[in-house]
DNA sequence: AGAAAGCCTTGTTTTAGGTCAATGCACAGC
DNA sequence: GCTGTGCATTGACCTAAAACAAGGCTTTCT
């Protein structure tokens, strides 16, 4: 379980067997059953969740009743409400499994702690977050500039395993669109 | 001119006498006038760039030649092709100047270097980041989750500035809307 | 097995926001 | 002082996608 998270970190950083062993330290495992939540809007943000196993979402609720779909994350992300978790601030963001998950946990404290004992992991994180906000950017501009044609093509093309291991209506939501568009352009592209 | 750097990032951590003298060697410095590109769609982002003073955008152009803005920077913030400049592959951004500006530029090789050479802006990026991932993640939310008038009241409280820095259309065309649009608010608003 | 929930599809109607077009203003350049 | 360009506004019209509604197919629960 915790082999998965080191083999992860080694893709972007150099680990010693001695730092690798260090590091489980700073994390507690955790399981959820689908439909459990991880974390609900007006909680703080205390921890970041390596995903071992299963898919979780996070999501805003509007006004409306209606789930807005942020963030899907199965094996190998990170799941966060990082508005919250960085800030200290209570967050907007629900969090719950849509499958079985088994999951890594890092506290704030923790986390802080680990920037300082372990540079490498410093230098780690920024790595992460320096392909994550390439990826936000790209998303920020499927949402701004394409239609729900392209925002579909687009992320059948980037992301083709999604389609399989997520409900259709999530998807698009991802997309900030109802489930009818969605099905409509399937029928359409084919 | 550097100084505005030195201070930005003593913000976030601290930096020792000898680094901050250290760390003008890795930047050097540019002007741009109003209208003059720093990156164009289709080159290779190979510099992050510094706002010392002024305004830039960066943006698409889709099919139609509409511009669609991505980010707008001034003073105190960072500008590249995020995607371009942490791959190494094409990028599809353009930014230029909306004012005359003031940059510091750094290199990907030099930013390379200078996360080794110094532990700590590996540590001040990540934090960059860190922020900079929770404003994507509002960002994203407000567009998929946001009718176009809470866009735009979400914009002018998160960043009232903006509003009297840059034209109302480059404002619009950050938030995904026309114009037309955004004028139409403005009017209902008051 | 039967009921219920969750999900996808398809059809119809509605609407938010885009598109197109015209006008006016302010500023820069000659 | 005029001309051209860039920008904001307003009105009329249009369209992409949302909303609403109904039906059918799976999967899950009892």
């Amino acid at each position: 379980m915790f082999d998965i998270l080191i083999q992860h970190i080694q893709e972007k950083v150099q680990l010693t067997a001695d730092e690798a062993v260090r590091l489980q330290d700073y994390f507690t495992s955790k399981k959820l059953r689908k439909r459990q939540y991880l974390l609900q809007e007006g909680e703080v943000c205390k921890y970041m969740t390596f995903v071992v196993q299963g898919v979780l979402k996070s999501y805003v609720i509007d006004e409306r009743g209606i789930e807005n779909i942020n963030f899907i994350g199965w094996e190998g992300w990170w799941m966060a409400d990082s508005y919250s978790f960085f800030t200290g601030e209570k967050g907007v963001l629900n969090i719950d499994a849509i499958e079985d998950v088994e999951l890594l946990l890092i506290s704030k404290e923790q986390y802080d702690q680990l920037m300082i004992d372990m540079p490498v992991m410093s230098n780690y994180f920024r790595i992460l977050y320096e392909r994550s906000l390439a990826n936000k950017d790209r998303r920020i501009l499927s949402n701004i500039a394409y239609n729900a044609e392209e925002k579909y093509a687009q992320i059948i093309t980037c992301y083709p395993d999604l389609v399989n291991r997520i409900p259709q209506h999530l998807l698009a939501s991802y997309l900030g669109l109802t489930p009818e568009t969605v099905s409509r352009i399937k029928k359409k592209m084919k």
